[in-house]
DNA sequence: CTGTACTCTGGAATTAATCG
DNA sequence: CGATTAATTCCAGAGTACAG
C-alpha cells in the first residue's frame, strides 16, 4: 500500500514545525505538539506508531490538529492522550486500528519490545512538577461517522533522564525577552508557554545569551570592554615570553612569531607600552 | 577520487548548586 | 525566587582512515 508521506512526516512532527498555518498558531503561544517516538510504517507488520505530547496550554489547538490531520489522511483522524498504534488494511481508505494501548513500564516491554527500541526519548518528555503535560497517540478510524475521542491520561511515571537538547530558535528568543522584559513574568510563568523547557533552562537562556542582546551597551561599557580586551592581548604576549623564557621579552616573542608565521603581523595587540603598562599594573611575581 | 564510517572536538543546552 | 557559575551531556561539523 502507499503510504501517505505527508501523514507520516505530520507523526515525527516534521510537518507541524513546517506547516504554514500549524507553525503560525502554534508558535504564536509557542506551543507546539511535541512529537517523538515516531516508528516509521513497517510494511511486514503493516503498522507504525507514534507519540507525541501535548500540554495544557495545547489545548486551543486541537480542534486545529483535528481538521489538519483529517485533511492529511483524508479522513477523521482520531487521537486521544495515550498511546495507540496504526494499522493499515489494504489501502488508505480502509483503516483499522489496534486497541489503545496506553503505555505503561510493562507492557512496553512485553507487547512493545520493538517499539521500545525507538522510543528512548519518551520518558525524556515527561513532565516536571508543575508542568501539565500528557502523552498522546494518532489513530486512524474506520469511517468518519465514528464519534471521536480525545481524553487525558495520566503520564507514565518514569525516572527523569537528561532532556534532550533543542535548539533555542529565533522565535523563542524573542518570546522569551518579550515575556520577562515586557511582562515582568516569572520564570514558572514564563516556562507555560514552552511546554518543552523548564524555567531554569529558559532561566539560564535568558541570563547568559539573550539579555546582554537585548539591552543597550553604554559608552562605559564599550570603553571598559576595549580596555580588558587590550589588557588580556598584552597580557597573553607576557605570558608566551615567560613559557619560552631565556630572557626573551613579550615583544621579541611577537616579532618572532610573526616571522615565523605563527602570529598575525596584523596583530597590534601588543606593543612595548602594552607590556610595560600592563607589567606596571601587576604587582611583582604574578 | 569518491563515498562511507568512525573519531574527535567545540559549542550549546541542560541540570545542579550556590549565593543574595 | 532570581542570578550566576560549574559540571555534565549532547549534537553537529571537521578531520581521518579505509574500501571500492
Amino acid at each position: 500500500m502507499e503510504v501517505n508521506e505527508t501523514a507520516v512526516k505530520a507523526f515525527t512532527g516534521e510537518f507541524i514545525t513546517s506547516h504554514p498555518t500549524l507553525q503560525t498558531n502554534m508558535f504564536s503561544r509557542d506551543a507546539a505538539p511535541l512529537c517523538h517516538a515516531v516508528q516509521p510504517y513497517d510494511h511486514h507488520s503493516n503498522a507504525m506508531f507514534a507519540d507525541f505530547s501535548m500540554t495544557s496550554a495545547h489545548a486551543d489547538y486541537h480542534a486545529l490538529l483535528d481538521h489538519e490531520l483529517d485533511n492529511l489522511f483524508q479522513h477523521p483522524v482520531e487521537y486521544t492522550m495515550g498511546r495507540a498504534d496504526l494499522t493499515f488494511e489494504n489501502d488508505t481508505t480502509n483503516l483499522q486500528y489496534n486497541p489503545l494501548q496506553v503505555l505503561s513500564p510493562e507492557s512496553s516491554s512485553s507487547s512493545h519490545a520493538a517499539f521500545e527500541q525507538v522510543d528512548r526519548r519518551d520518558h525524556y518528555d515527561q513532565p516536571t512538577p508543575g508542568q501539565q503535560s500528557a502523552s498522546g497517540s494518532l489513530r486512524r478510524v474506520q469511517n468518519g461517522s465514528q464519534k471521536r475521542a480525545r481524553r487525558l491520561k495520566a503520564s507514565v511515571t518514569v525516572s527523569k533522564p537528561r532532556a534532550p537538547k533543542v535548539k533555542f530558535t529565533a522565535e523563542e528568543d524573542a518570546k522569551l525577552i518579550e515575556l520577562k522584559e515586557m511582562h515582568s513574568l516569572t520564570w514558572n510563568q514564563i516556562a507555560e508557554f514552552f511546554p518543552v523547557r523548564t524555567s531554569g533552562t529558559l532561566q539560564v537562556r535568558y541570563c547568559t545569551k539573550l539579555r546582554a542582546k537585548s539591552t543597550p551597551w553604554s559608552d562605559e561599557n564599550i570603553r571598559k570592554l576595549r580596555n580588558a580586551i587590550e589588557e588580556y592581548e598584552a597580557d597573553r604576549w607576557r605570558f608566551i615570553a615567560t613559557q619560552v623564557g631565556y630572557g626573551k621579552s613579550a615583544v621579541a616573542c611577537k616579532e618572532i612569531a610573526v616571522q615565523l608565521g605563527i602570529a598575525a603581523a596584523s596583530d597590534t595587540s601588543v606593543t612595548a607600552e602594552h607590556v610595560s603598562a600592563a607589567s606596571a599594573l601587576r604587582p611583582e611575581g604574578t
